[in-house]
DNA sequence: GTGAAAGCGCTAACAT
DNA sequence: ATGTTAGCGCTTTCAC
């Protein structure tokens, strides 16, 4: 089925065929659209891609690149973009780059090498010069959940939370809950976003008076930087470390995401310690499996459909960039069972009923 | 950069430049094999896709159809399969169905037409009716957890666990600790894999001497067919409807999947009773979340590494197709903590360490 | 062992 | 308002 096919059926010339392809349909007149159209219905006709494409040098396809779909929230994320780029008609490339720096640019290259229109990319890694060249040949990259930094191709824009502030709003419900001896608990830190949400932990803290420096700390233990899957694993690991040492343990905990927080309750669970009893702890990222834990957990929740979309919309845009655009939004704390204050009475908290702090 | 550009700069023709690419190099001199290696190299050169596959018709590229990547599990699947993929070098398309036949269709169409070599689909809806054409067409279609039904376009493979010994698995384990009255709770039963669940769950009430026909049943309310997402909904409205009721509640559940058995967890809890102590709770699939959960969830586990990597294999064959071919393996239990015999004290369980069954 | 040439299906100047 | 035409970059007979 050609285009040929398509135009001698109908009668006319396959550019006038390709012309109602792309909607240029004010240059013939309507008979012969119509008789196109059934043309096109009664042969099944559709246009090929790869021909398309090698013509135009375009798709309709957008890649994403995620630390790992083995975590619920990168899941939900890439089903929310899936959803936006539906909505358009578009293809969603899918890929999983573990944080590590040369998978993320061989994908890039494939992707980009694959015609997409633009890349939406998670992974937040410190600096984008792996990528650099490519962004300079052209490709339209969107970082998502990593504000633009200092040495970035100007090209680039960006979608994200405020991690400042997400931090701030999980470290300051623990303040103002009571809690005095907190530990910001994260795989490694080599991450743009993780360094925000542990800014904000910092400036909560220091508005509640209380000194970072005198905050028990704990750091993912040296070699294997942890994957995302592997993300509840550094939970554990840090509940046995910072409960069985010899310094005294923190009430509060800030979780860099949800598969941390669930699992440093685990690792407290491990040691048979109450989770909003003996130690409150905030998560970050409300993903589905929050609100279904035992107890359920506090967290500071992403936007993510709106996000999905916006990411979307810039990854497709074609030339009329805004170089260096960046748009944050606001995060929400939704609090659940998982803090209180230490003594053990909960705090009065104003929420509707979905938990989401007034 | 084209491929006339690398033959000129190697000072040979382009068809010799493919005949490297493509891997016949035993049709020249090996001095221009390595001249023409050198010019690729220098120029950086990488053939153009769309030519490619306009050319020969070909894609590197598989799509995967999951229900939802919104549930854990099939967001480790597709990264299993892209694992498995990425190391003979293939692309994997990735999209959500929602187990909606239309959808389904559609993207199945999609995928056909961007020139997919195969495609593997997971939604196991009982029939594939909305696809014969397709695959009549042409199309290497593998389903995933979903065993050829009679009626299936008979070049169609499969890759799934039995799921009627998961059922029976899950399902014995509680009768060996003793439950007599236990549940089968799932969203729509319209799926292939679910049924074979259930008749499993149906054998193993029978080898234990217990009526299923007696068991306290419960049925997703009508209405909405729950998605994937909506699982865990599902699993929380069918506590609440099975314990508040006047029938006398089952002492054992065997849920659909982990996200279900969670949501059940979580609906149990809404009336104050305890996962393992009041009720035994089996899910199905171990996901990372069950051995995180607490309690930590006892589940039928599916090696999806090895499905992953059966599926890609079968999805990229040429044209020695067997088939009909259906591959079975086998699930295994995994014992933690949400199961134990109804009077309350754990039953001896050989397990090792990782908790699965000997 | 290597090259010339045709053409995959489509789009977009440029005619008319 | 519609048609003619020239490729996009590659692969693959078929010559030499």
């Amino acid at each position: 089925m050609t285009i040929q096919q398509v135009a001698a059926a109908a009668g006319v010339s396959p550019s006038t065929v390709s012309n109602l392809l792309n909607g240029r349909t004010n240059r013939m007149v309507p008979a012969t659209k119509e008789r196109i159209e059934r043309a096109i219905a009664e042969l099944g006709y559709r246009p090929n891609r790869a021909a398309r494409q090698l013509r135009t040098g375009r798709t309709q396809t957008v890649g994403l690149i995620v630390p790992s779909v083995g975590n619920p929230f990168w899941g939900a994320f890439a089903r929310e973009l899936e959803v936006a780029a539906l909505a358009v008609g578009c293809n969603v490339l899918l890929c999983n780059s573990e944080r590590d720096p040369d998978r993320e640019r061989r994908y890039v290259e494939e992707l980009w090498e694959d015609g997409v229109r633009g890349i939406v990319l998670c992974s937040s890694l410190p600096t984008l010069d792996h990528l650099a060249d490519i962004v300079r040949r052209g490709l339209r990259l969107v970082t998502f959940d990593r504000p633009a930094q200092a040495g970035d191709p100007e090209e680039v824009v960006s979608v994200s939370i405020n991690n400042h502030v997400g931090g701030f709003l999980a470290t300051s419900h623990l303040t103002e809950l009571g809690h005095e001896r907190l530990t910001f608990v994260s795989g490694s830190l080599a991450a743009v976003n993780r360094t925000g949400r542990f800014r904000g932990f910092c400036t909560a803290l220091e508005g509640a008076d209380l000194d970072p420096a005198a905050m028990p700390t704990w750091t993912a233990g040296g070699g294997a930087p942890f994957g995302d899957v592997e993300a509840a694993q550094v939970g554990r690991q840090a509940a046995h470390d910072l409960f069985s040492g010899t310094v005294e343990p923190p009430t509060g905990i800030v979780a860099i995401n949800d598969m941390t927080a669930l699992g440093f309750c685990r690792g407290l669970r491990d040691q048979g310690l109450h989770v909003g009893k003996d130690v409150s702890v905030v998560g970050f990222d409300d993903i589905i499996l929050a609100e279904l834990y035992d107890p359920p957990l506090t967290s500071v929740r992403q936007p993510i459909s709106r996000m999905a979309s916006l990411s979307l919309e810039e990854a497709l845009k074609e030339d009329d960039r805004e170089p260096g655009r960046s748009v944050l939004l606001r995060p929400e704390l939704v609090v659940r069972d998982s803090t209180a204050s230490p003594t053990g009475a909960t705090a009065p908290v104003v929420a509707d009923e979905d938990g989401v702090l007034q």
